[in-house]
Formats: structure tokens, sequence, C-alpha cells
RNA sequence: GGCGCGUUCGUCUAUCGGUUUAGGACGCGGCCCUCUCAAGGCCGAAAGACGGGUUCGACUCCCGUACGCGCUGCCA
């Protein structure tokens, strides 16, 4: 029989981090196996489950090339999908959920009180085996030996979570459960109600909960809790794949830096750890460097315009050329896209605006003449490349009697306004020479004295 | 409170009874490189929660305690 599994978040108006771990398990596991993944939305609560929320998830999904075999296309509920276990949201399945408890009602394996439905749940401990957790023995809680039933359809009509995801396992065929550890409670019953429908429980595999560095639950309101956060910080999706799957799973062998193939490759259930991981952003920006330090020219470029645009800087109005030169210089610098626009704008800036605090350190009197110097040296020069720049403004410094960095200084300050930056030589080479001489002159006329 | 799961450097992890002075990575500190900021190179500090067993031998197996997380809802 050929696995599937599936993916079945909440809408609750984004993608949880959390989420897209289990998404991420569940992909390569289907991947691995040569399986397919189910994404099914489970807005039975109508009141919150809006389509934004829904988007929101596919579209994070998406962006870390988790694509799923069958499921909704759009976050319209009544859309179209693919697949033939449909409809794929929960609040399309009204009459599977009706239709499974009439069936219940009829063999006295539910019954009505107050208004309710509820599922006789048997009576004594439950033992699975989990495949990532191992046995798991449950015994019945102090609640539960006075009364171990719950409900499954609430007083309003609405069914209730345990009777809709067994339901909907049931239906589209699951055959594993892939899902956080905060549901290992719950298996018990959802075993029973498995067995309530003549059919045996799908396999489980339990994966542990992703902490806030304080080792808090991460939900929510979380700083970083949510996948959006890093699609618009700039963050590369395959270095946020990379490292999620490195909470709660390792590939034993001290290699940190895997692509997809060779995830889908590696990864296995039975090597997933039993114990929580605290999620440690430190540790994510290093890696994006590194991603970001690899990436090809043309999708560090890609991005990188992506990123400049988002920053409201139109790279579309200078030449080709000088913005892959420009960006060129950037490689290698960056942890995240989102330094960027702060990092190269004055590339593409129209006027250069001085750092207030380095103009008033480097903007001074003395400087004046050196500039002026180095200003008129470089109008001098033929050939406007890094290896030449350097060259001048050393010697320049020497005929000056001062170190290369008093230059240095303030020069980066007249083209950039900054105090940090790309390689100045490099910098000042795709300016070019007239912009340079013309942001020397800018700068020397700032100068006092 | 009850039930379940867990517990190796600050963090992510390797170790699946002896090959280990417990390895790697992030972060941190130092040095080097250097036009700034990064990156890179080198070096360093840093861990088996605690207490009992089992065993010739335990981080590794068992029990207890403590701590953490989860579930305990007519939320999902």
């Amino acid at each position: 029989m050929s696995v599937r599994v599936r993916f079945a978040p909440s809408p609750t108006g984004y993608l949880h981090i959390g989420g897209a771990r289990t998404a991420l398990f569940n992909w390569l596991y289907a991947r691995h196996c040569g399986g397919k993944l189910v994404l099914r939305i489970e807005d039975t609560d109508a009141a919150r489950n809006t389509q934004e929320a829904t988007d929101a998830i596919l579209n994070g999904l998406r962006w870390l090339g988790l694509a799923w075999d069958e499921g909704p296309l759009t976050g319209d509920a009544t859309g179209a999908g693919r697949g033939d276990r449909g409809p794929y949201f929960q609040s399309q399945r009204r009459e599977n959920y009706q239709r499974r408890v009439e069936a219940l009602l009829q063999h006295d394996l539910a019954y009505e009180r107050d208004g309710a439905i509820r599922f006789r749940m048997r009576r004594e401990a439950t033992v699975f085996e989990d495949l990532i957790v191992g046995e798991v023995r449950r015994e019945l809680t102090d609640r539960e030996q006075e009364d171990p039933d719950f409900v499954i359809v609430r007083s309003d009509g609405q069914p209730v979570f345990h009777l809709t995801n067994v339901v909907d396992d049931l239906e589209m065929g699951i055959t594993h459960v892939i899902r956080g550890e905060d549901h290992l409670s719950n298996t018990p019953k959802h075993i029973a109600l498995f067995e309530a429908f003549g059919v045996p429980a799908p396999k489980y595999a339990h994966i542990p909960l992703i902490l806030n560095p304080n080792g808090s639950k991460m939900s929510k309101r979380d700083e970083g809790a949510s996948l959006q956060t890093y699609v618009e910080e700039g963050y590369a999706p395959e270095a946020v794949l990379n490292y999620l799957c490195l909470l709660g799973w390792s590939p034993k062998d001290n290699q940190e830096f895997l692509n997809a193939d060779e995830l889908v490759e590696r990864f296995d259930l039975p090597q997933v750890l039993r114990h929580n991981a605290r999620f440690d952003l430190a540790k994510l920006q290093w890696m994006n460097g590194q991603y970001l330090a690899r990436l090809n020219d043309d999708r560090f470029h890609e991005l990188c315009v992506h990123a400049l645009g988002r920053a409201g800087i139109d790279t579309n109005r200078f030449p080709v050329a000088y913005v892959k030169a420009a960006l060129d210089t950037c490689r290698g610098k960056l942890k995240t896209f989102s330094e960027l626009p702060g990092y190269a704008g004055f590339y593409f800036a129209d006027a250069v605006e001085y750092d207030p605090e380095a103009a008033r350190t480097q903007f001074v009197a003395e400087a004046r003449p050196r500039l002026l110097r180095l200003r008129e040296a470089y109008a001098g020069l033929g050939d406007f490349n890094a290896g030449m720049l350097e060259a001048q403004l050393k010697n320049t410094a020497g005929e000056l009697g001062v170190k290369a960095g008093v230059l240095v200084h303030p020069v980066r300050l007249a083209c950039t306004g900054k105090t940090s930056g790309p390689s100045l030589y490099h910098l000042l080479e795709v300016l070019g020479k007239a912009r340079v001489l013309e942001l020397l002159d800018r700068a020397l006329a700032a100068i006092p004295g």
C-alpha cells in the first residue's frame, strides 16, 4: 500500500513556523517513500477562518517549495481542488460527518446528551506504537475514570475536531499521521474512533514541538512565529527549509547543509528526535547568510532586485550591467536581503544622505585639503578600476603622509553616506568616474573651512 | 491535581554499554587577514539534571526525584 500523508492546518491567519515544519516533515516523508501529500484545510470554525488566512498557508507552503499532490488550488473553500478525495476543506464536508455520526448513533457507539452527541469511549488504557516516540501506554486520567466519553458534535450541530479529523483521514486514505506532539494525548480518542468506524487506525508519528528561545511553547504572537516574517525579511526559502529540518531531525554525520533532494533522500521517521527544540534565530540568520553567499548569480540578482523593489527602490531605472555590478559588490556581505536596501541603496539614490554622526567626525576641516588632493588625483585617472583606485588612494595618502584609512573613511562617507558598506574601491569603480567626482565635489562643498 | 512525552555545552545536535581528554555547528571570547562592515582562517571557554540500581564497565539500560513541554474544552 502506498504512503499517503497529510498536512491539515487550521487557517488562523498565517502559517506558523511549527506548522511549516510539520508540513515539511510530511512532505519529506511522502517524497522519500514515493507517496502522496494531501493538504486539507480544517476550517470548521467559520467565524475566524477567512480565505486570506488560507491563502497565507498556501503561499507559505509554496514559498518553501512544498508542493502537495492533492488539496486546494486556492484559498477559496468552494473553489477547485486537485485530487479525487475532496472536498479538501472541512467546511465543505458537513454531509460526510453527518453520515458518519448517524452510523455511530445507529450502532449505539455514540449517544445524544444535552443536545450534543457524545462518543462512547473505551474505559481502559490505550496502547499504541508511535513511529517516533515508540510504545505509548496511556492510562485513563482521573477525569476519564468518571466519564471517558467525549463530544463529537456540539449542541449547535458543529462537529468537533476529533471527529472531523478522523473521518477525513479515513476517507482520504491517510496511511501515516505525522503531526505535532501536542496531539499525542489525543491519539487514543482517534484510534477508538477509527475502530468504531470499523477500520484500522493509520500509523502515527508525533514530532517534537518548536519552542521559543526561553523554552515556552512557540505560538501565535511570539516573535518570529510566523513564516511570513522570513518571507518579508528577505530570507532564502532554501535556507529556512534547511534550518527547519534540523530542528528535531539530524542526518547524524555532522552535515548541516542539505538541499531538498538530499533531505528527501535521507529523511526518515525513526531518526526524528523525541525532545522539543528551541528556535535559534541567530543560527537561522547565519545559515541564511551562507546560502546567500552560495546562490548563483542569477538567483542572487533576482532576489536582490526583489528586496530592493520591496523597499521602494526601482532598479529598472538603471542599466542592467550597472545593477549587476553594484549587486556583485554585496556578495557575501549579507545575512538577509532586508539588509540590502540600507547596504546598497546609495547605488540607486539620486542624492547621498550623510550619516550625521559620521559627518561630524569625518567631514572636518583637515579632511578638506586631503579630499581635494584625492579628487584631483582621481580626476586624472584614465582607468577607473578598483586596482587603480586603490593604488592611487594609497599613493595620495603617502604623499600626504597619512594612513590610507584617513582618506578611506571620508571618501566612503562622501560616496555612500555611511561608514560601512561594500569594498570602497569596487564601489567607486561601479559608481564610475563622473559620479564619484561629482560626489566628492558635493562632499567638499559640505565640509566647513 | 490526573495522564502522556521529554531531559548531552547558552542553543541545535553526534554518541545507539567499552574505540571519548564526550565530537560538530551557531552564538560567545582572543588572534590573524583587512579600506569600513561582513566574510574567511586559527585558537579558546563551554555539557551528560539529581539519586539509586543492573553490569567487569553507563551519557547510553531500569527505577525514583526534580525540572520542562503537552493533553486534560460542546478549541483546533
